[in-house]
DNA sequence: AGCACGCCGACT
DNA sequence: GTCGGCGTGCTC
């Protein structure tokens, strides 16, 4: 007698009721893995299947899975696992896990196949005849008919955007037109570019040889800017092609320029496949088709890249490893490194981090030979770093230099501009100024939905939330006592842009920010204007730090360093530490030496004293001290449950049972700190927020986070949103 | 999340 | 009498 297969699917439903396993009936075992039709309740959804057996612990009607979605099973082994792990880990819903493993497109079933549908007539249908029996005034039907008489073909997308699509349905209905599917290769447009081989530095030549020689283990490459890691990776991914292997290279979003895609097109030709958010739907979908097919065993590409289906894992390789954006701060909250870690582990294959600034926790394991440390510490061809001169704007202003820059800044400019070389200005903030205040009575315009002071926008002429994005008239008087008197507040990129081509009027000045960049392709325009104009200045945020390789800027300025110093968080330090290295970097890339100036008004602060002399190790010793004599992380592990709802009273209220079954946790020994409170951005989107925050110990961490997971979990109210953060990168 | 079921008020 | 509001509960 056969006994019946059960499989065990999760359906693909998006709420936390459904994250469990449904049974149905089978009778083809190689469903395990499988995207899967299932009848659900009154209507029929997708599901995945994690498991195929003879057991079904349930007791009522069990139906049947309808059939296969895919031609191949999304899931093997080491995604089941990555599933449980990360389950655990980050406390996710099955299906947000799920979801990470196929592009959204393949799902949402916006590119299913690798066709595209052209039509063309049917020869068969006589169409004069067809043309009578329809009403006179079908305008559309005719001139889709008279179109493809002259054209023959045309795609379907055409078609429908020319003559409505209700035309094209009635035609094929009628069986007018013939439908026929061809193959399309959307294999992104790259530049082209020549690799040149180099010869290695010793440097380089130890890291490739140190790294290749180690089977999982996690190795933290610390290279100083300029010092040729990428050629390190490149190397390190070559020998894993060699062994038979595949690798994956992880960037931040940022610096995967068309620079950067070209050189490694080049290198890999097609055997890489890279991820971006700059691809079409169509676009990501061939990469990714390209990877599960085991066409492309490279894969460089964001955050999400982790999840590509890659098999036989040789290296994997997280550049910039201290930057933010690995952790995943919205929806599936995950830290990129934790997954990575978990796949090297299956492949039984090197881990590696790498970083001109490495994350002080992570430098700390590499202390602590927990992490494999591997050090390039010289520049390429031994360029010096820029220097980086430190200007005190309080001297400045005592000298009766009001303005935004200093003089020793200004001349650097004028010197840029006069040997017909280029600068960058840094200022992380966007907008004309931080905010507008009256100057008689204090009212500071806010936004109706959220707990933040608005942006001024001059451009635009508005004010606008950078929380929510709305925007609101800009203020000429103030609308409490209408004064006229405004002041407004810090100075951002726009105001800064403003300044210069008061003082430069002959010179381009060009703006990078989250304003000028909306647009497709907003980044490549800017950067490829600067980049053909000598001399130039660009002005931007966070975004000029990363990657840019443009050879003739010889100099670099920093507008206000402290900036990131301000935020009462415990990474400040560390953070501006980094930012500083990293802009500083951009300058004097080729054989012209360049220069940073540094405006602050903390001009002896410890950060500072170290950046300006690239110190990474002596920030590092003074910051760890530090985190430990104040029990920060990576001495412990801060936890904040964020509560958010549109209804304060309810909130409160689930808020007020949260902490008090936290407080039932509390002993001195676990937790260092424990508090509740509002959060400091106490409204965004028109929804209250509050907070408990702490900080464990890391004795007993996993314990202690399995039950605040379970205490969100038996608090959790309709309309109140608790996300769990484990070290989060702002606490706002 | 959807969708059905169910129990009340106000319409041709 | 019926249409439709959204509260509740279930989905193998």
């Amino acid at each position: 007698m056969e006994e019946k297969l059960f499989a065990h699917v999760i359906v693909d439903v998006l709420s936390s009721a459904v994250d469990k396993i449904f049974v149905y009936e089978t009778e083809d075992a190689s469903v395990l893995g499988h995207r899967v039709l299932v009848p659900f309740g009154t209507r029929i959804v997708e599901g995945y299947v994690l498991k195929v057996d003879n057991s079904a612990k349930f007791s009522g009607n069990i139906k049947k899975i309808i059939k296969k979605v895919d031609g191949f099973a999304i899931l093997n082994e080491e995604r089941l696992a990555i599933v449980e792990f990360m389950r655990v880990k980050f406390h996710l819903k099955y299906i947000d896990i799920l979801r990470l493993f196929l592009p959204s497109e393949l799902r949402t079933n916006k590119v299913g196949e690798l066709f595209t549908t052209y039509f063309s007539l049917n020869k068969n249908i006589n169409l004069e005849q067809y043309s009578n029996s329809l009403r006179k005034n079908s305008k559309n039907i005719f001139s889709l008919l008279i179109y493809l008489k002259e054209h023959k073909s045309e795609k379907s997308s055409v078609l429908s955007k020319l003559f409505t699509h209700s035309a094209l349905d009635k035609l094929k209905k009628d069986k007018v037109l013939i439908e026929e599917k061809f193959k399309i290769e959307r294999s992104p447009e790259v530049l082209n570019h020549n690799f040149i081989n180099v010869e290695h530095t010793k440097y380089q030549k130890h890291a490739i040889q140190k790294i290749c020689q180690f089977e999982n283990k996690t190795i933290l490459l610390h290279g100083v800017t300029g010092s040729g890691k990428t050629e390190v990776y490149l190397s390190c991914i070559e020998k894993a092609l060699a062994n038979g292997k595949s690798a994956i290279l992880l960037v931040p979003e940022i610096s995967l320029t068309p620079i950067v895609l070209a050189a490694l097109k080049s290198r890999f030709g097609n055997n890489v496949a890279i991820l971006h958010s700059g691809l079409s739907a169509g676009e990501r979908f061939d990469e990714w088709s390209r990877i599960l097919n085991q066409e492309a065993k490279v894969v460089i590409g964001a955050r999400s890249a982790i999840f590509a289906p890659l098999e036989n894992i040789g290296i994997i390789i997280i550049d910039e490893e201290h930057d933010s954006s690995y952790q995943s701060d919205s929806n599936p909250r995950y830290l990129t490194h934790d997954i990575a870690k978990f796949r090297c582990q299956f492949n039984n294959c090197p881990l590696v981090l790498a970083s001109a600034t490495p994350s002080i926790e992570h430098f700390y394991c590499a202390q602590n030979g927990v992490f494999e440390l591997v050090s390039l510490p010289t520049r390429v061809n031994n360029r010096p770093l820029p220097e980086i001169t430190i200007v005190d704007m309080l001297g400045e202003l005592q000298q009766g230099n009001t303005s935004i820059f200093s003089n020793v800044l200004l001349g650097k400019l004028q010197k840029t501009i006069k040997e017909k070389k280029q600068a960058m200005l840094f200022i992380n903030r966007r907008g004309f100024s931080s905010f507008m205040m009256c100057r008689e009575c204090g009212y500071i315009a806010k936004c109706n939905d959220c707990d933040v002071s608005l942006v001024y926008h001059k451009h635009e002429e508005k004010l606008k939330c950078h929380y929510c994005g709305k925007t609101y008239k800009a203020l000429t008087v103030c609308p409490q006592c209408h004064s006229e008197s405004i002041k407004q507040g810090a100075v951002g990129t726009e105001q800064v842009v403003d300044r210069l081509s008061q003082i430069f009027p002959d010179v381009k000045i060009l703006r990078m920010d989250n304003d000028t960049t909306k647009n497709k392709n907003g980044h490549m325009k800017i950067l490829s204007e600067f980049a053909n104009t000598k001399p130039a200045i660009l002005v931007g945020t966070q975004m000029i730090a990363k990657g840019h390789d443009f050879k003739d800027v010889t100099f670099v300025g920093i507008i206000d360093a402290d900036q990131s110093l301000f935020h009462s968080d415990y990474k400040s330090a560390e953070k501006t530490f980094q930012l500083v290295t990293q802009v500083s970097g951009r300058a004097g890339r080729e054989k012209s030496e360049g220069s940073v100036v540094l405006q602050t008004y903390c001009p002896k602060h410890y950060v500072y004293r170290f950046a300006t002399n690239y110190d990474y190790e002596g920030f590092y010793n003074k910051e760890i001290n530090l985190r430990q004599t104040t029990h920060f992380p990576p001495f412990s592990t801060i936890v904040r449950l964020l509560f958010s709802s549109e209804n304060d009273k309810i909130l409160l209220d689930i808020v007020k049972s949260a902490y008090a079954k936290v407080s039932a946790l509390y002993n001195s020994e676990d937790f260092i700190y424990l508090s509740v409170m509002k959060s400091p951005i106490s409204r965004i989107k028109n929804k209250h927020r509050y907070q408990i925050l702490m900080r464990i110990s890391k004795n007993h961490e996993t314990q202690i986070l399995e039950k605040l997971y379970q205490i969100c979990d038996e608090v959790a109210y309709a309309n109140v949103s608790i996300f769990v953060e484990v070290n989060p990168q702002n606490l706002n």
